[in-house]
RNA sequence: GCGGAUGUGGCGUAAUUGGUAGCCGCGCUAGACUUAGGAUCUAGUGCCGAGAGGCGUGGGGGUUCGAGUCCCUUCAUCCGCACCA
């Protein structure tokens, strides 16, 4: 008889459930330890066995803080808000909520039989109204906010509007859409829908034109992190940009503080550098160039105000505002031809073909340092919404802008020169010289000073001259907030005679509204005006498009610490005392996303005082992705014979995915093939010389048409949840990407079962012995505590699974109780249940998570103390006191003259010494 | 183009952070016990070589008594951003 782990494991998720064994609360006597993993999706697909790495390393991590003393918060929950579900509804007239309700239910029991030490009475879900009220209330909390660069933060709105009514916008440093400066007697005369269409240029949940990805087939628009390489995340359908009124959030604002704030944090430095270069902060300057026959300025942001002298022509953004103002007759038609085609190109066309294409205006600007006149060209390789839409172009020290010269034949004037170089005619170049290492030339004033210095210059010069300053700019955009679709939570804005006002907070939750389908409706509107009342009490029009997926992500970790809370987000008793997270364990792939707003979102909290951190998540650690691995049949063209792997290269093959979950080690099931498909029934096999049919394998993304998805279900009925835990771990370091592969699991299932017989007879009878343990096995014990313990420390839990497997080796049958109630926790966190059946059989009342995590002693594991030879990896080891410059010739004669070493090595052959540090000195014995 | 990561046996990996390269596991080989073995146990397993020995951490070079680890260079694979001025 052997491990029964159904047994075992069913008994104990009962009692941890019965005994409410992971619930947690405040305990002011220890210290607290906040672990969160990026809760799940809830699919109808449900788990494979890549979703549960991150919770089985976070699950590790909580247990073994528990046993360390602190008190740990480790809930779970669903982001239920999504659009395969809706686009379930469209396709079968289900609703969301109950689709979502099954995946759940599927989610949750996958979860449970893996043994997670989950507090699940604090459970949330993003589509509950109890838990969006609180993202409704945020959305009217940042409509009713501003953000001043003066006092860093976001501040009420009120502010503003008294400010405004008493001296105007002049002197106000706060983020806007479009800088608008006006008096307190102009705001004062304005209509009511005139202030708050100005207003809406400073809130941060705002309304307002914005360029957005629309994806037709998906009917909505998608944020930037939501489209990759022209086509929709999900679906993969082309998305064009599109000028749409649109709710949107002002996390430009934030900008500065996005980027500060990831020095205070430990996350991994890739996924800092992601952020670095999405939010791609740049410092320049903007300069006013004069627009000849006009009295109108241009404005231009450049990181290169020394080459100002190089500039040999303007390029603005065709969408650019000024283009129809500045275009003469003369090139009218062309200009609107051009904008009109620029306009019609769609992002997948302009990625596919870089194409140089432009069209020069006609009108002239005239460059403020030399007072040259410069002609003004449109092109769509300036993009509208970074910087100011209009370039100064350098060719002689931009690619782009010297490949744009090339294509129209514009002039192209050398201004940095590398220190000790000829100077070649431009003519001849082949590429530009865009590198910031250089001496100045042809550029007046500047001449001679190094590209460094002329930039500061230049600064200076256009400061007095009041025609510029230094300004920074920032790719990040702001994030477009609406979509048009029914599946999410409804915007809590209502309009009144076309202006747009926000919701009572004292009116929310804003359910979701019943609609008889779920597409958008005939005239094109959002799913949400089929519903048949959708207004105020007042009968006002509400707004029909939803939030974002990334809208309930945002704030639900300060939701888990008081999950039933009516009449706060979060009390702050509450936050006080469970602060922030300290571990956040999720996947790389929302760098951009969900890590971007939420730590955004997190900051607006931090404003308005309600979290109490500047920075939501301590630590993050990225558990790398889990890629499938295919197996391949060989089918012989035209005939239902199968070839194995090796033998293939005899024959014309056909390669065919097999279901993984039929082969075992590359080795095919033969009957089960057979029963798979009724068209293999009678498949033929040409086997190897082992009688074996061997499969080829190939590393492919998990997915159901490859064949290569592994359920953790099927794992866990055929070895246990503990089995699976310590093989998921064992499969290589936990950030590091890696493919599935099911070949292995036997080892630490065999790991499993010599474990239980170190404490169970031939006949299955809990054997224990109450002898002391010897020293060597103590040696085992504690060098196990000690690795264990910083392997953990570290997430490096691949190792400290090889760690306990080292010590059952070493441990053999050692079954005293000394060594087992020590071995038993720290086996724990990664195998609970065959841990606490065993504590249950030592004999104690309570769950082996109350129990300490054991002390390591270092007596125990101290290294021979110059009085034995330690045997180590086959080898011998001494140590030796050896003088500091000791001659290396002489080592050889000091070993064998030593004392305490010449007494071991009488009789035997030394073969050969090496000195390694620390006075230890390896001698290899024949 | 810019930024980042990785490269060690047949395979997944380890190496106390500059100190005996290959721990642990898979796979493989041989043996034991078995009616049987896809159970269990024992031994072996980097490569070349009969052996002594030699060679080995993608390639080349360097620093060092000593390099998988540090520096330079090069190749390969993967990921992120991408006409961002």
């Amino acid at each position: 008889m052997e491990y029964n782990f159904r047994e075992v494991e069913k008994k104990w998720q009962e009692f941890w459930k019965k005994n409410q064994t992971y619930k947690v609360n405040i305990d002011n006597s220890k210290p607290k330890y906040y672990v969160l993993d990026m809760f799940p999706y809830p699919s109808g697909a449900g788990l494979h066995v890549g979703h549960p790495l991150g919770y089985i390393a976070s699950d590790i991590y909580s247990r073994y803080k528990t046993h360390k003393g602190f008190n740990v918060l480790h809930p779970m929950g669903y982001d239920s808000f999504g659009l395969p579900a809706e686009q379930y509804a469209i396709q079968t007239g289900t609703h969301p909520a109950v689709t979502t309700e099954k995946n759940i239910e599927r989610y949750r029991s996958q979860l449970d039989n893996m043994g997670f030490s989950f507090d699940w009475s604090r459970e949330i879900r993003t589509s509950n109204p109890e838990y969006y009220k609180w993202t409704q209330w945020a959305f009217i909390k940042m409509f009713n906010s501003y953000y001043c660069y003066d006092a860093n933060q976001a501040r009420p709105i009120e502010e503003l509007i008294d400010c405004f009514g008493q001296q105007g916008n002049k002197n106000l440093n706060i983020a806007c859409s479009e800088k608008i400066i006006f008096t307190a007697g102009e705001w004062n005369s304005m209509s009511e829908k005139e202030q708050q269409e100005t207003l809406m240029n400073y809130r941060l949940a705002y309304l307002g034109d914005s360029v957005v990805n629309w994806c037709p087939q998906l009917g909505t628009v998608l944020a930037n992190d939501e489209v990759i390489d022209g086509l929709s995340e999900r679906g993969g359908y082309p998305v064009e940009r599109k000028k749409m009124k649109q709710w949107s959030l002002r996390i430009t604002a934030y900008a500065q503080r996005l980027l500060d704030g990831l020095d205070k944090i430990d996350w991994p430095d890739p996924l800092k550098d992601i952020q670095k270069n999405w939010i791609g902060r740049s410092e320049g300057a903007s300069i006013f160039f004069e627009i000849k026959n006009s009295d109108k300025k241009l404005e231009i942001f450049t990181t290169r105000p020394d080459t100002i002298f190089g500039a040999t022509f303007m390029v603005l953004a065709p969408e650019h505002e000024i283009v129809a103002g500045i275009t003469t007759t003369e090139y009218q038609k062309e200009v609107e031809d051009y904008v009109c085609w620029a306009k019609n190109r769609s992002e997948v066309e302009r990625m596919a073909e870089k194409k140089i294409s432009g069209q020069f205006t006609g009108a002239y600007v005239i460059n403020p340092l030399t007072g040259k006149e410069i002609p003004v060209y449109i092109a769509d390789y300036v993009l509208m919404g970074y910087g100011t839409g209009a370039i100064m172009a350098v060719p002689a020290h931009d690619s782009r802008d010297f490949a744009f010269a090339r294509h129209f034949k514009l002039p192209v004037i050398q201004v940095v020169k590398k220190a000790d170089e000829n100077i070649i005619p431009t003519e001849e170049w082949a590429e530009s010289y865009d590198s910031k290492e250089g001496i100045m030339i042809n550029s007046g004033f500047i001449d001679g000073l190094n590209v460094q210095q002329a930039i500061s210059a230049v600064n200076d010069k256009i400061m007095e001259m009041k025609i510029g300053e230094r300004k920074i700019n920032y790719r990040l955009r702001d994030a477009i907030f609406s979509r048009q679709r029914y599946w999410g939570e409804p915007i809590p804005i209502y309009y009144k005679e076309g202006i747009p006002y926000v919701m009572d907070e004292k009116d929310l939750p804003l359910e979701l509204p019943e609609v008889d389908k779920y597409l958008p409706t005939e005239t094109g509107e959002p799913p949400l005006a089929r519903a048949k009342k959708w207004e105020t009490k007042d009968g006002y029009k509400l707004e029909t498009s939803t939030m974002p997926g990334f809208a309930g992500s945002s704030a639900y970790y300060l939701r888990y610490m008081d999950p039933d809370n009516n009449s706060e987000l979060v009390s702050g008793k509450i936050v006080n005392y469970w602060q922030n997270v300290d571990l956040y364990m999720g996947g790389r792939e929302h760098a951009t996303g969900h890590l971007i707003y939420s730590r955004f979102w997190n900051k607006f909290l931090f404003d308005l005082g309600i979290s109490l951190n500047d920075e939501p998540f301590k630590k993050l650690i990225n558990q790398g992705m889990i890629q499938g691995r295919s197996n391949f049949v060989y089918r012989i063209v035209g005939t239902n014979k199968f070839v194995s792997y090796n033998l293939k290269s005899e024959y014309e093959v056909q390669e065919l995915h097999v279901d993984v979950n039929i082969v075992d080690n590359d080795i095919l099931d033969i009957e089960s093939f057979r029963n798979w498909r009724q068209e293999f029934s009678d498949a033929e096999f040409i086997l190897e010389e082992d009688g074996k049919y061997h499969c080829g394998w190939e590393i492919e993304k998990m997915s159901k048409s490859k064949h290569n998805v592994v359920n953790p279900d099927d794992l866990i009925i055929k070895y246990g949840a503990d089995t699976l835990r310590m093989y998921e771990m064992f499969l290589g370091p936990i950030e590091q990407a890696k493919p599935w592969d099911t070949n292995g699991i036997e080892g630490v299932s065999r790991f499993i079962r010599k474990f239980w017989r170190l404490y169970h007879d031939e006949n299955n009878n809990f054997d224990v012995s109450n002898e002391k343990a010897s020293p060597e096995e103590l040696k085992h014990l504690h060098n196990a505590i000690k690795k264990i313990s910083d392997d953990i420390e570290r997430f490096s839990f691949n190792t400290g699974v090889s760690t306990l497997m080292i010590c059952i080796n070493e441990l053999g049958k050692c079954n005293k109780i000394e060594i087992l109630e020590p071995l038993a926790i720290l086996i724990s966190p990664y195998a609970p249940h065959i841990a606490e059946e065993l504590w249950s059989l030592l004999g104690h009342k309570d769950s082996i998570t109350k129990a300490d995590w054991p002390v390591y002693n270092e007596e125990y594991t101290k290294e021979s103390n110059f009085n034995y030879p330690v045997s180590f990896n086959g080898k011998t080891r001494f140590m030796l006191e050896l003088p500091l410059n000791f001659d290396k010739n002489e080592i050889e004669k000091a070993v064998l003259e030593n004392e305490n070493t010449k007494k071991w090595l009488d009789d035997k052959e030394v073969v050969k010494i090496i000195v390694v540090p620390k006075k230890i000195v390896n001698i290899v014995l024949k």
